[in-house]
DNA sequence: GACTATTTTTGACGGATCGTCATTATAAGA
DNA sequence: TCTTATAATGACGATCCGTCAAAAATAGTC
């Protein structure tokens, strides 16, 4: 039935199978629910098989911690190139790391956890660098609205700040505004009603106006009805259907 | 051997027995390595007992959360009452947030882990109301000294901000800065080479000024050096043993 | 087409872990 | 001493993981 050299895309093609199908799994029943043997029984292939592409159920964490991260840098691309100043582009980034965080909730916390050691000890190689790969992806673009910015004269960098501690300041920022926010951090004590976007808007321009970053605003920022409306209508869309019918896959 | 009747205070202390045990076990072996079955061959008590005090290794574990809160809890009363200004007293509190996490990294990442469904949900309900007490209890000292710089004035209120508001973009900077940084998360590469003190230290007191409150202050907040040899002497001795030699328990 | 060699798939198996529960052990009271 | 309530035990069934020897499928050769 099946060919005897699989070319690579036939290979790419069950790995896809797979990680929907361990995807749907997650979203269905958690985390937890998602067992090598319960992702057999739904797809066309056997466990062996399954194993010669995932060193394991962490593997294949792994690999949907990376899908996770390409859906993101795609967002932060597309943030980057939004048509207006280098203030507004930044606060692009960070609102869409937020609605990613908000449309694919289990994978954000999928990648904070992908790293820990019970997790990344028995993440293969291969897929160990692919990830890798993908994060650096992440803050380059995050690294060239900040360089940008300076070029232009939007930000000038404060004394013993580079470019990265910049770059690391927004972005822990807006994780741990997002992180504590999660809906999967349901009833944490700090977060009393707080909504996440203006809560995410608000830090981020707490932090750009410590910066100095121009054009200084009050919060919110301006720009955010036209993120709304335009630039990520279609994830906004995309985040009120899942409000209202939740459990389908990204 | 045993009493008929146990009263609490034999309960008690079995309850200490068994997660000091498990508590060495993840330090040895890692969060994975933690196993009801080695768990009971390192403790005079059997399966069934375990099973009596914890509904399972997930409420294990969130029994272990709680201690850690209960030891940042003490950190952050300290921090409170120390003898400077309001900013000198929030900043130790982020200080000690970041100590604890150094110098007991597992029980921080446990902590994050904690409210995911999969633990949260298979946690019992007694332990669960104890956790929210304990992060209930955390978050009171932030506010505490919050309230006590507005009355002083040193701090004023931005527009559209409540004391809770100011609690929580305090909490989720130090939060997300600490998380980046922490040692589990290695080759992250957000964090290139950064130092998590200086880190945690410029962000808030990036995010301080930006509040407004007094007195202002260029970082490095000039008060470290007095918290590093005064207030958390003794923890910072800990934590310089625990560099020299790990793997020790809490 | 028959036969061999190579690649790929399969799922049964051993090992490990979980949580339960019938049984055993212990202590208090009569 | 004997009964009874309480607590501790660990054997057991169920589940899951990852492996590997056997089976299936394909390509090549005559």
């Amino acid at each position: 039935m099946s060919p005897k050299i699989l070319d690579s895309a036939e290979l790419d093609a069950r790995e896809q199978v797979m990680l929907r199908s361990a995807f749907q799994l997650i979203a269905e029943e958690g985390v937890s629910g998602l067992t090598i043997d319960k992702l057999v029984n739904r797809i066309p292939y056997s466990k062996g098989t399954v194993y010669n592409h995932f060193s394991g159920k962490e593997d294949l964490l792994t690999g949907l911690c990376i899908e996770a991260l390409e859906h993101l840098s795609h967002l932060f691309q597309r943030a980057a190139a939004y048509p207006g100043n280098s203030r507004e582009r930044i606060t692009a980034i960070g609102f869409a790391y937020m609605l990613h965080a908000q449309i694919n909730p289990v994978a954000f916390m999928l990648v904070i956890t992908a790293k820990t050691p019970s997790i990344w000890e028995k993440t293969s190689d291969k897929r160990q660098q692919a990830y890798q790969q993908k994060e650096d992806q992440l803050l380059q673009v995050f690294l060239q609205v900040i360089c940008d910015a300076i070029s232009v004269g939007d930000l000038s960098l404060p004394a013993s700040f580079s470019e990265s501690d910049v770059a690391f300041a927004l972005w822990a920022n807006c994780f741990g505004t997002i992180a504590l926010l999660q809906e999967d951090l349901e009833r944490c004590a700090v977060r009393q009603n707080i909504e996440m976007e203006p809560a995410v808007l608000r830090h981020c321009s707490l932090l750009l106006n410590s910066f100095g970053w121009l054009p200084l605003h009050q919060n919110p920022e301006p720009t955010i009805e036209q993120l709304k409306t335009g630039l990520f209508k279609a994830e906004i869309e995309q985040l009120e259907q899942r409000l209202t019918a939740k459990g389908q896959p990204l």
